[in-house]
DNA sequence: GCCAAACATGACGTTTACGTAAACTACGGT
DNA sequence: ACCGTAGTTTACGTAAACGTCATGTTTGGC
């Protein structure tokens, strides 16, 4: 019996389910680079994903489309995921050093602002579209108001 | 000399600069119904563009980025500004009843609100992946600080 | 050990949103 | 009237992001 649960091996066919998408878009993301090649597998074999993959695919739909970054972009921003993997992997197996834990976290640090910047500069966007929309539909009101009058007194003239 | 200023015609290259596009993106446009035909062009004749024209297509161009539209989904929504033209057309040569004048109002208050919920959407996505990478940001550099602690206590021991 | 369902691996097809080239024409200035 | 620049139409080309077979292989269950 393991302390933790066993992750639940996911087929590439769940793991479409699970995020949306088609066994065929992970097959590409994965050719691409995006998503780490499943380690060590009998050339041949399926696929298999843990709960972990699921976010980290959830994650990369939700900058793809929410920040409109293509394929390729998307992997030049990603590698923060990849530095957390890498952490991840290193102390997997026991101890390591500090010097390099540092300077995993940094870099880690480094993406994540980039993301952020990237998501800043998009919220101002958006709430500058919201704000011009806004001004219109007022526009629009006051001008059904208007109208609004010009038809009651057209009432009381005639 | 004209009370306002002539509105200074703009060829589609000119127009292409303004908004940051290029000629062919211009005409593929038109082909699909996003921009008014130019009314009547002598059939070889050299496309007119007005100041209006400017800001309509830099409206079509933040949609499509900032919301993710293809250009079909763009056509169905930007029917707003068709009527808000119709309105301007039909006002251009007189009066007109205030009847069609409040249906076109309530039309492109319809539209407009479509635009704004659709903003909307986007908008909290963004700020709950804004939330999220700001959580993840915060984990990174509590455990960078606690890294930099471990170091001082290897500082201490030997 | 067998079998159906799902997966793997090419390879080619498709849609969207334009780019690009060719051959011809219109417009504005001198 | 001429001429260069920019525009017109037509048609084919293309990059990105997958979809869709076809064919063979794995896996989990009985």
């Amino acid at each position: 019996m393991s302390a933790t649960a066993p992750p639940a091996a996911l087929r590439i066919g769940e793991l479409a389910r699970r995020v949306g998408t088609t066994p065929r878009t992970i097959r590409y993301y994965e050719e691409l680079g995006l998503l780490g090649e499943s380690g060590d597998r009998p050339a041949g074999g399926h696929r298999s994903y843990t709960e972990a993959d699921v976010t980290h695919l959830r994650e990369l739909i939700r900058l793809r489309e929410l920040l409109g970054l293509s394929l390729e972009e998307l992997g030049a921003v990603i590698e923060a995921e990849e530095a957390r993997a890498m952490l991840r992997a290193e102390f997997e197996g026991g101890v390591a050093d500090l010097r390099r834990l540092r300077e995993i976290l940094n870099e880690a640090l480094g993406h994540l602002d980039v993301q952020l910047s990237l998501v800043l500069r998009r919220r101002s966007e958006l709430a500058a579209l919201e704000d011009d929309l806004q001004r219109r539909r007022e526009r629009v009101i006051k001008r059904l108001a208007e109208s609004s009058d010009a038809a009651a007194d057209t009432r009381r003239d005639r």
